[in-house]
DNA sequence: TCAAAAGTTAACGTTGACGTTAACGTTATG
DNA sequence: CATAACGTTAACGTCAACGTTAACTTTTGA
């Protein structure tokens, strides 16, 4: 796989590279893969992650304590998916499932509150355009 | 009309009394209304604002920045359609009213892209959630 | 009428999300 | 193989958007 330094991954993403360094002191990202001698190497999925981690933060307004959140719960899902059921900690393991979909389905609903809202909002402003509109052919 | 003072305002905005009066140094809202004794006195119309600015802020993601220019320009806009027409700085308008129609048009489209990419968000969440869910009966 | 509740200004404090600088180690290349 | 370009950590700086506190005045209700 290619892997990419500091300044290739800043280009891609538009983060500054003290950014990047910043959501990984934060966990938002892992870079596990080094160089000798001690330089962050990343890889394709680290800059598709961090595409995602833009666009929730820009489009939905997504705080970086949210966004740690909603990754560990990404994480939670992705390790139920591979891990070997041991009949032990099945129940555990359904209690959290439980919790992650309510989250999700809240997650959801705030999108969709939100969505009207903007929806309305949009509304306004065509309402405001459409009358600036006349009142310039009116001059 | 009606009047309220501050702690009613911030009842009926959910905005604390500190943001009340720091939306007002900012020059967002104004209390041309006081009391002999120096206190604000706010009208229906001053609330009406004030949610629309908590609108803007949570739904759009707009700062306290963007929004003063928004309320410029809808401030232009009201000067306009009150004013008398005096030929001379009627061509002056008519920039300033293409100006305003060019900014509606930009945010119109922007809400219209950040719709567009919460809906794909939202989609996603959904196959998420549709996941979880047969998991949890698979248990 | 007089305390308690609510208001005022002014100033300093806090928090999130980085920017900037310093002091130093690593890599690439002519 | 030197040196420029790039990387590292650590620490302090900054800016928006308020929170908090202080010291004081105005309103209000028993």
């Amino acid at each position: 796989m290619n892997t990419y330094k500091i300044d290739d991954v800043s280009a891609k993403t538009g983060l500054t590279k003290r950014t990047l360094r910043y959501y990984e002191e934060l966990g938002l990202i892992e870079t596990t893969n080094r160089t000798e001698g001690g330089m962050r190497l990343y890889s394709e999925s680290d800059i598709d992650r961090l595409n995602k981690i833009v666009l929730a933060k820009e489009v939905l307004g997504f705080s970086l304590q949210e966004l740690q959140q909603f990754i560990q719960m990404n994480e939670t899902i992705e390790q139920h998916r591979h891990s070997v059921r041991s009949s032990e900690d099945k129940a555990e393991r359904k209690v959290k499932l439980v919790e992650i979909s309510e989250v999700l389905h809240r997650e959801i609903e705030m999108i969709e509150t939100r969505m009207k809202r903007m929806d309305t909002f949009k509304e306004e402003l065509l309402a405001l355009e459409i009358r600036v509109k006349e009142a310039i052919s009116n001059e």
